[in-house]
DNA sequence: TATTGTTATACTCTATAACTATA
DNA sequence: TATAGTTATAGAGTATAACAATA
């Protein structure tokens, strides 16, 4: 990032302004991050960080999830999923079930409100994405997903995990 | 980002892992994010952080800049670039000059080793973009700047101004 | 009175590591 | 002895706001 690489296919044009142009990874960096930013920014209508959102996502589907395996899936320190597991239990999102068979264990699942308030999460996140893509065809769009998953792959990353919860 | 958009598309293959496929805008967050992380990781090769590059990058080409206007371009708060200014002054990198006509304000212009850091950022940025794109034709990471710059500039981003800088 | 640069302070975020309770 | 969860502490990073010099 911070627009420093040369990019293969140099843009003859002109008058660049300053420096080089940026290139496709200062892009990834610098439209991802203000995706994330602004993301975070309509998610404080919910009172929520992306991190809660993360996690309420999470245990919304598939077999039940433990505090560990969701630090696991996410690449998140533990304790960290305990703070926020906390804020979202404080506020009714989900409720610590014990693990049958092991009481250390405590599995995390979504409440009626929890529920609620991953339905107003996913028209966010919807309106959100409509508006970070506006500007591209459905067409484009699709191909934007293409390329991005497979740099995804590329590198390794797990789905959902975001490296901002990245230990 | 976090994975909760529902795609225009909806991919419906029979086992997504868990939860809603990762729409573009989610993908843009992730991907951004990591190719950032990466970047930062290849430039502690040089003790230098992406914040730091980007001012190098910024001061090496065009008119002389002071550190409000260094400030405005990235978008940054003006102490902010006060500290890194230090840190690359005590380094070497850059030198304070003062404005013919002001002597509040003082220029900022590499030095000789600034130059040759500058080179060295611009190798590490070029194989940091070239691994991230590795699994892309060169059609595909054309086609990707294109819809990226889109984005960017429907977002109204400036040119160089990650908005980690943000203020 | 406004502006450039600087410094000091406070705040936020999060990793680390110690601790408990169970296994 | 190992694991799940929790808590306390410390550190990094950064915005805020007060300040000094100059305009």
């Amino acid at each position: 990032m911070y627009d420093l690489a040369v990019t293969r296919n140099q843009n003859p044009s002109p008058a660049e302004p300053r420096g080089a142009p940026a290139g496709s990874a200062f892009l990834l960096a610098q439209v991802g991050a203000h995706a994330a930013a602004r993301f975070a920014e309509r998610l404080t209508e919910l009172s929520l960080s992306p991190a809660h959102a993360g996690i309420l996502r999470l245990v919304a589907t598939g077999p039940r999830l433990n505090q560990r395996e969701i630090a696991a899936r996410l690449q998140a320190m533990p304790s960290r999923v305990v703070t926020l597991v906390d804020e979202l239990e404080t506020r009714g999102l989900v409720e610590r079930k014990p693990r049958a068979g092991d009481r250390r264990s405590h599995d995390i699942v979504l409440t009626a409100a929890g529920r609620k308030t991953l339905g107003s999460l996913r028209r966010i996140a919807t309106a959100h994405e409509e508006e970070l893509t506006a500007t591209l065809t459905e067409d484009e769009q699709a191909q934007l997903v293409v390329l991005l998953r497979r740099i995804a792959d590329g590198a390794g990353l797990l789905p959902g995990a975001h490296p901002g919860y990245r230990r």
